[in-house]
DNA sequence: GACTGTGAATAGTTTCACAGCC
DNA sequence: GGCTGTGAAACTATTCACAGTC
């Protein structure tokens, strides 16, 4: 199925920045703050302002010139965008180090993100209780699927296995999918995915810690 | 100190990718294959092929027009480019649910990054172990980043103690900094960092469902 | 014939700069 | 005077399309 613009279609880099700009808002509030300028916003987030304002425009206009923004209205608004405003199941599949952590992180459920259900394919580890829950088999996991209301799957199995899994979650009618395992999933189009590969990361660090090294050396010889 | 273009400039959104090839060309090489096009590199990475060739352009002219490029070449040559040929030595702050998993976490000891000392503030925490290590005090924290040579540090702390570990980092000569915790980190322009803010990726996946809610939606009414 | 390397075209993103409003 | 909202400009990234090479 062909991905169509939604209603009001926001720009992908701009959807990415919103949890940024709600955390913030959120942090703000607590400080006791009612309103908010984009430059204050800029200075929190590590985003340039005039880039704050342009993807809160997408929006539409919450902003008083002269004033700033209403925090309370704004977050709203952020909330509401991202579909933030009932809570989500989540399932997490693969109970190994990653999983486990992932079970007990306490973010997720701070930001609305409530994990109803832990799965493994390892039969010895099915029982095996984290955050209240006990690890359940696989085999369970598309009627689960249904009976929790489960929306999102984080994949926090071996990269052999992800495939596997996300096919399995795609057939329980799961939509989106967080995937941890260094493994490219293949998924419908209208399924959304998105990756997160830790040792990506440090490679990647790798190369900008390459560049410094080649300045301090540049810098020597002069 | 104001950032310099390296000698040979390759794009971040190359960068961002050259590890994802990596990854892929090991797995083509324990498959026996000698060389790959980018149409095959194009579907093992979910890159499109023109993408893949212009990336790879960057890196010099290492393909051969008609038959595609030498594996083990092309390996060698992202591997330098990313400053893999050697090990480097990374420090993990912070011995929560996710420091723990990060510690035991065999990805990267496979991809050349040895876990090379742990930390944490709390002294109930300290000698503790994990991946054969004992976590260390933070006071520890400069002497042993000098002694075992550590270029890179994860930060896996609470957001509140963000900030004042990566000033130790900093302070230590770090130069590379994965940050996990929701919280902007500030520090000198020389100091490259990274975050994985693993709420966010929920808040996001978030938003895409509602627009897919949307469409199904307009398709009933229909 | 198969496949790379790359200019040119297109799309997406960021930044500037300022008119308009409170 | 302070601050938003936004066209326009600048920059970055992606994709196309094909000449050039093996």
């Amino acid at each position: 199925m062909a991905r169509l613009t939604s209603p009001r279609n926001i720009p992908e880099a701009t959807v990415s920045r919103l949890p940024l700009y709600l955390r913030i808002l959120v942090e703000v509030t607590e400080q006791g703050e009612k309103t908010v300028s984009s430059d204050r916003l800029a200075e929190l987030s590590g985003v340039n302002a005039a880039k704050v304002r342009k993807d809160l425009s997408h929006l539409g206009s919450y902003g008083t010139r002269g004033v700033g923004y209403d925090v309370e209205i704004l977050m709203l608004q952020i909330s509401r965008e991202l579909g933030l405003t009932s809570d989500w199941a989540v399932a997490i599949v693969g109970f190994g180090n990653l999983g486990h952590a992932l079970a007990n992180y306490r973010g997720f459920t701070e930001r609305g993100f409530r994990i109803a259900a832990l799965f493994d394919a390892d039969p010895r580890k099915v029982g095996e209780k984290a955050a209240g829950l006990s690890v359940r088999h696989m085999s369970e996991l598309k009627e689960v699927v249904g009976t929790e209301g489960i929306s999102i799957a984080i994949i926090a199995t071996p990269a052999a296995a992800a495939q596997e899994v996300a096919d399995l979650l795609v057939e329980a009618g799961v939509k989106s999918i967080l995937n941890f395992a260094p493994q490219l999933i293949n998924a419908p189009s209208d399924v959304s995915i998105r990756k997160v590969d830790l040792s990506m990361e440090l490679q990647i660090l790798s190369y900008y810690l390459g560049r410094t090294k080649v300045l301090d050396a540049a810098r020597l010889v002069k």
